[in-house]
DNA sequence: GTCTATACTTCGATAGAC
DNA sequence: GTCTATCGAAGTATAGAC
């Protein structure tokens, strides 16, 4: 297992701990519903120590988006450059924040981390107007839309996903695939 | 245009203006970051004098997740009578609002709405497999997945799908239906 | 229905001792 | 690296006049 997928421990150093517990606060609760005071507790210090360790609440965010960013630009990289997928090296945490709480970053910040999710999400399209030309997917629909729903179907697992599921992660990601790929429709021939 | 479908404009109701302000701002900023104070501005009264018209912050949330639910049960329900769909007759604000802001809710209020929606959800289940039975959607894979992937679908345009984008609403839904029933893959015959 | 004024609470962050 | 104590800002909501 990667150190990014590593899971939050007393033996974890302690920004790692921050990051871990804040984000799955922020993941439950909501940025703006979640309390420095809150993350404080479950550290197990007063929330003036806290900021021993962290310089502002959004900075903590900040840097949750970014390490979630470059989980996903990371993965991608390894994808193409190995051939074989890199799922499961992400932290389900890190990423429903970054996708659900952007808009708390103030505007700079907020445009850093967008910049790296359009880098993430061309590069997906480009994988797949690649495909589209190796006649593994269709071409006769705009790339555009294919990875828009493909990003809907892998993005909106963070809304109903949980572990401990009735499907290993294997086999779902195969599920998911499968209905992605052959579509929803009993089977006939693409022939329009 | 039904009555759910109205725009706030100056001539509407008091409730109802409230109602599409808030439900805007709330998507913009979420709830949290939301204050009443910015509502009341965009109304054009004072903090205090929106108070006359609600009673909570939170009770204007829960009233336009109800909304929005009640909204998703209905354009089910004709759909099923009438046969045609009901696409358009959604809140886009209310929608996003009651699909993301769920979780600021008190207990008892988010589980009256999560109840509701999950009638929809299962209801929707109900159609893909009616639909599996009459061989017009795959029966090989389990129900409870292909309405995943198509709320995901659906659902995750409250991220990126905005008005006058390049294609008209009914285009959209055609691509976006064809897609999930005919599937991103190049063609080939469902065989196994 | 709207206003001014304000009560009350909570939060993010800092000061300074240990 | 953690503590106690506290500041200052911001938020929701109410009181009472008009």
């Amino acid at each position: 297992m990667g150190a990014l997928a590593q899971v939050s421990d007393d033996s974890a150093p302690t920004q790692e701990r921050v990051l871990a517990v804040a984000a799955r606060l922020f993941r439950l609760k909501g940025y703006r519903m979640t309390t420095t005071r809150e993350i404080a507790a479950e550290l197990g210090i007063q929330k003036a120590s806290l900021y021993y360790h962290i310089t502002s609440k959004e900075d903590v965010l900040y840097r949750i988006c970014l390490e979630s960013m470059g989980e996903h630009i990371e993965g991608l990289r390894v994808t193409m450059a190995d051939g074989k997928d890199a799922v499961g090296r992400l932290d389900s945490d890190r990423n429903a924040v970054a996708l659900l709480e952007l808009r708390a970053l103030d505007p700079k910040r907020r445009a850093t981390v967008v910049k790296m999710r359009d880098e993430y999400e061309s590069t997906l399209k480009g994988l797949i107007e690649e495909a589209q030309q190796d006649r593994v997917v269709r071409p006769d629909v705009d790339a555009k839309y294919l990875t828009l729903t493909l990003l809907s179907v892998i993005n909106w697992t963070i809304f109903w996903l949980r572990p401990n599921g009735p499907l290993r992660p294997d086999q779902l990601a195969n599920v998911l695939c499968d209905i992605y790929l052959q579509g929803a429709g009993a089977q006939q021939p693409k022939s329009k």
